[in-house]
DNA sequence: TCTTGCATACTACCATACAAGTCAAGAGGG
DNA sequence: CCCTCTTGACTTGTATGGTAGTATGCAAGA
């Protein structure tokens, strides 16, 4: 895990601080667990592992801690955050309201482009069942995000994105307990659903979606009890 | 508006940070339009103001860009985000998805206590009719927050706060626009609903409720068209 | 054995210094 | 008069130094 070394040429053409690919990269390694939950990363150790000095890491940390991803604990340390059960309930709680609500939108005026560019995701989220597992939820997010910005609420994905995280987190702890084929079938009926235009099947189908982390979650806290608070 | 100076006593008492003192004056001061839309307050000339050196500063400023209440353009200057339309739309909408579904549960299942404890803020709130805007903006904001912490979902609230940022300043640009007693109503409606478990009804209430300021949205916009984006 | 005090080695917090990008005013040439 | 370039006064971004709070290990004493 190296953060890419810029010259002063590739500054330029990418406008990218240093503080947002310390960002970038914890966020990803705290996601994917390679950090893990409970352990402890101080400013100074990531700002000589990355070749920084500890004032973009401390920014970065203040980003990951406003997403609950890290706690700074003043004068202690910094820490990874531990999975909090109940975070994790209700960013789906937030995630299943909103989505839902996107999805009734949908289907009461499902434009054409839109179901046609959903359906070719579809089928190339077919392709991916019995593929890796990191394929697959880049895919579910690229779906759900067309759904979010093809009711128009582009912020609202924003939000959807933060929840996204602490749930993601989680799944990726056991890539097992959930079947890629029976997401495609929920992705599927969705669609469908929308565009017969009948919001309530849509609604419930989206529900249920978002429901199924609810089957693992006691699951995976029982196979890593240590990472949860 | 002056940061309160703090001796060692007090710090130890307090445990508050610079940062987040800087934090909450500047949130309420951007919130409550002390700040308007599109000015420009630069890190050194803050920290002057308060007494304090640029870094704190900067780390609230990071805060609040991250809330979408301040803009860092780099090299260029920091500034107080203009309204986006399309920004309070989905933070209401986003909303109105998380409030319907908490009265959703709450109605299925409502707790004696908690009815009671509704019941005695609209009591509260019939007596702020009349009274200041900023009154009646602290109760409601009690009684939403009661609401989410009734159907145990204080991580959900987290995310309504947020929203309710985008909102509120606007309703601080024009305090006439919106009648309290109309809203103590829908208040009144909705907690009955709750108590007699009708969810349909409880989530009909809240939505209509949170759709209020889309009346008055275009209003301020035209009252006020140099603070949108 | 257990407690207490202290030295030490951390930590994050804040201040300060420097680097680099942006922008506008103004000099100077056409 | 207009265009171009330079210059300097801004801005935020990054690096580094100093300070105070916290944990820990060990020694002295009960």
């Amino acid at each position: 895990m190296q953060l890419a070394r810029l010259d002063a040429a590739t500054l330029q053409t990418m406008r990218v601080s240093v503080v947002d690919q310390l960002y970038s990269a914890l966020r990803a390694a705290i996601i994917d667990n390679d950090l893990s939950p409970g352990s402890r990363i101080s400013e100074a150790e990531i700002a000589q592992h990355y070749g920084v000095s500890r004032q973009p890491v401390r920014e970065a940390f203040i980003k990951l801690a406003n997403e609950g991803l890290l706690e700074v604990r003043p004068q202690r340390g910094t820490f990874v955050a531990k999975i909090s059960l109940s975070a994790v309930m209700d960013a789906r709680f937030v995630r299943e309201a909103v989505e839902a609500d996107i999805v009734k939108l949908l289907a009461q005026d499902a434009a054409p482009a839109l179901i046609a560019d959903l359906r070719g995701q579809l089928t190339r989220q077919r392709g991916i069942i019995g593929g890796s597992a990191r394929d697959f939820m880049e895919a579910d997010e690229a779906f759900h995000h067309t759904l979010a910005a093809g009711a128009g609420k582009a912020n609202a994905w924003r939000v959807i994105v933060e929840m996204k995280a602490q749930m993601d987190r989680v799944r990726f702890l056991s890539s097992m307990h959930f079947s890629v084929a029976r997401l495609v079938d929920q992705h599927t009926e969705l669609v469908e659903a929308i565009a017969a235009g009948d919001a309530g099947r849509a609604e419930q189908t989206i529900r249920a979606h978002l429901k199924g982390i609810l089957q693992d979650l006691p699951v995976i806290e029982q196979e890593h009890p240590e990472f949860f608070r």
